[in-house]
DNA sequence: ATTTTTGCAAACCATTTGCAGCTGG
DNA sequence: CCAGCTGCAAATGGTTTGCAAAAAT
């Protein structure tokens, strides 16, 4: 449901699983098998996801973990700083907020395919209406929504040959 | 829940309402009271507004709708143009999409109030963007989160007496 | 007359929660 | 040891749907 253009991680010192460690640690909680099991293997690799691939992923596998902890969990990883949450449709789906460098999202409301993109326009635009409004901006979300190249090609594809 | 900056409309030619009738005559539906109902009622102020605010504000007069018809309805709404969907928590809110000039939005986390801005360079970005991604936008939402002044203040409010 | 719509209640579905027992520090 | 965690099953809450009666053209 979800794809990535190419941007490179970023160089970070701690692994994600030893920041929310020490996340944990602050508030005096305890990083347990299971928040272990879900943390490598959401950052196991970068892709958009949803609580319910995560016990989907994990069934299998002698690493299963409940719904509700999954649930639990994906909550505590957004306050964090480890996830960020994305609401496309009904179910939430994230995506890596650490380790990662910030990026905007292009949506294909055809296919559903969701492209990521840098610009470093917006983070100005960002400061500048957030100072203009005295709001004290602590993240945004860009999304461009409309068709990807693919699906314009499937919805008409005989438009070249139109002009012969 | 939702409060707006000062944006004025735009002219248009046909009214709300009109706008829905035309909709619903090319796909064979009808433009029914509960439906006129609704389009009065939501394009008489400019305001932010989910499912169950509608019915509650509607339920006291005499013009009360279900709620699954008030569901049915605002689908039908969003299909035909004229009003946007936010997703800014669990539930669903709307906004004017037709008659109002395109804007986009500072949410606060904390008191989830919901401020317009315009800024002419995001329609920029957005074009030069999909150029780059072969992409053919048909819309886009720019949304900052952060804290608004009134909760800044709440938040920290004897920080100008500490300097004493 | 026929097709669409409505309202009700029931169904749905993602997410949350209460609780008894388990676990990590 | 003991606060915090887990899994289960049940609850929640927004939204959707099946259906019989009502309305629109």
């Amino acid at each position: 449901m979800a794809e990535h253009a190419p941007l490179s991680p970023m160089l970070v010192t701690d692994s994600p699983e030893e920041k929310f460690r020490e996340f944990l640690e602050i508030r005096g909680e305890k990083l347990t098998e299971p928040r272990r099991i879900l943390i490598r293997h959401i950052f196991d690799s970068h892709k958009h996801f949803d609580a319910d691939e995560l016990v989907a992923d994990l069934r299998a596998s002698a690493r299963k973990v409940s719904r509700s902890t999954v649930y639990r969990t994906l909550r505590l990883l957004v306050e964090a700083g480890l996830l960020r949450e994305l609401r496309l449709t009904n179910r939430t789906a994230y995506e890596h907020d650490y380790g990662y460098p910030s990026h905007d999202h292009l949506h294909c409301t055809e296919c559903n395919r969701v492209v990521e993109f840098n610009n470093d326009e917006i983070r100005k635009i960002r400061e500048t209406v957030s100072l203009e409004h005295g709001f004290r901006a602590e993240g945004h979300r860009f999304m461009i929504t409309g068709i990807c190249p693919t699906c314009s090609r499937a919805r008409s594809p005989r438009r070249r040959l139109d002009l012969i």
